[in-house]
DNA sequence: CCTCTAAAAAATATCTATATTTTTATAAAA
DNA sequence: TTTTATAAAAATATAGATATTTTTTAGAGG
């Protein structure tokens, strides 16, 4: 049938793959990507990795020379700042327009994945507890965003998300098996949620800015520590 | 020496092409792109060929379908609604960012852009003229952008343009060969410039809100004439 | 006329071989 | 010791061959 969509070709799952693990700080920042161990380690061969590459490349988490291969895109204390800056400033322009723009259901779903979001307390494996976490998180401040109702804006806070990530996956290694952090944010979760519900846009988006720069200072520390900068 | 750039590859030369033809509308909305026409009209094969279009997919401009080939992204009016309207928003925070973080070099490059902007009034060949109005065009708002200091949003900035470009094309062909579309425009840019040279935030920022979506009528009717929708 | 099936043609995706470029190692000269 | 040159090894990029999938065409049957 023409209109089932066919197998992924080998190219996407690379392209995953890849971005996973550059994500997760399987490699260095800056560290060259040769075409012998990217073949070996994801199973292909060269037309399907490079056509990964090249989407990488485009998304900015890797770096293309003309003949002298592929590294995995830098990070800097400068880039941080920008990143969660410009981020910040994004998410109170997204948030100033959800709160002008969204309707009673935008604020049910927020209570719905704020609530999903606060009950995450059990201890579960280290893996477990950073995805089912991180993906609460996200569907939490997704929900939020959701109400700008403008599909180029969360595209555009996605393509940040994006460049974000590695920095993110950094703070979120300190942050998730922290009961003293979790509590922390639990509460900023809360004061937010009441906040957006009042539709005090000002107050709202005030706290919104502050709320996604207090990762920078531990990330910070942590790109010091492991020596990554 | 390994320090000089090594020339291009071939995916590199028909990357560029290829999206430089799809802004230009050398290709329908959603129009097939089959391998063997591209391996002939880019004069390259299957491999490089593949990894331009992955870039373009990444960027949005083309779709892909394992087994069923590349189309050229579709336009529709919701979409170019949507994209201006995010432009808008974001073009208003980049701003408002820009007169309070910029200073008195960026306010002398606004101006110089500004004059060399309204200096087009010479009548050149068609290609001259659109590629000439808009670099300077682009000029004059990317020395406005750029006093937000920030490199993430105005990378965010390019790429809600870059999604922009295949629609502003439209408006291009209308506005560059009109004396009196080009004298309102005139208008408009210096009465942004006064506002933003009394660092007048509100004011600028809704005028460049306005501004930006001025061109949406006009790509509208040209969508529908052209059957493009 | 429409629908279904099978075969042929066309298109897609990937591997392999190969030409080219870069990097590395080594030896010689300063 | 450092610098330079050269050869060998390794890496990069791409064309062409080929297996697989999809689309088109033709013919038969209702």
């Amino acid at each position: 049938m023409t209109s089932a969509l066919p197998r992924p070709n080998l190219a996407i799952g690379a392209y995953r793959h890849l971005k996973r693990d550059i994500i997760r700080g399987v490699y260095a920042p800056g560290e060259k990507l040769r075409m012998s161990d990217l073949k070996t380690r994801y199973d292909l061969g060269v037309g399907p990795m490079r056509e990964a590459l090249s989407q990488l490349v485009s998304e900015r988490l890797v770096t293309a020379v003309s003949q002298r291969g592929y590294r995995v895109a830098e990070m800097s204390i400068k880039e941080l700042e920008d990143l969660y800056d410009a981020r910040a400033q994004l998410e109170g322009l997204v948030l100033e327009l959800a709160i002008a723009r969204g309707g009673d259901d935008w604020e049910a779903q927020i209570l719905a994945k704020a609530h999903a979001l606060s009950k995450v307390v059990e201890v579960h494996s280290a893996d477990d507890m950073l995805d089912i976490w991180d993906a609460r998180h996200q569907a939490f401040h997704g929900a939020i965003a959701a109400g700008c109702d403008s599909p180029h804006l969360l595209q555009t806070r996605a393509w940040l998300f994006d460049q974000a990530e590695r920095y993110r996956h950094l703070w979120l290694c300190q942050t998730v098996f922290s009961a003293e952090a979790l509590d922390a944010k639990r509460h900023e979760h809360a004061a937010l949620t009441d906040a957006i519900l009042a539709r005090d846009a000002a107050t709202a988006c005030t706290m919104m800015r502050e709320h996604l720069m207090t990762p920078v200072p531990i990330i910070k520390e942590v790109l010091r520590e492991q020596g990554l900068v």
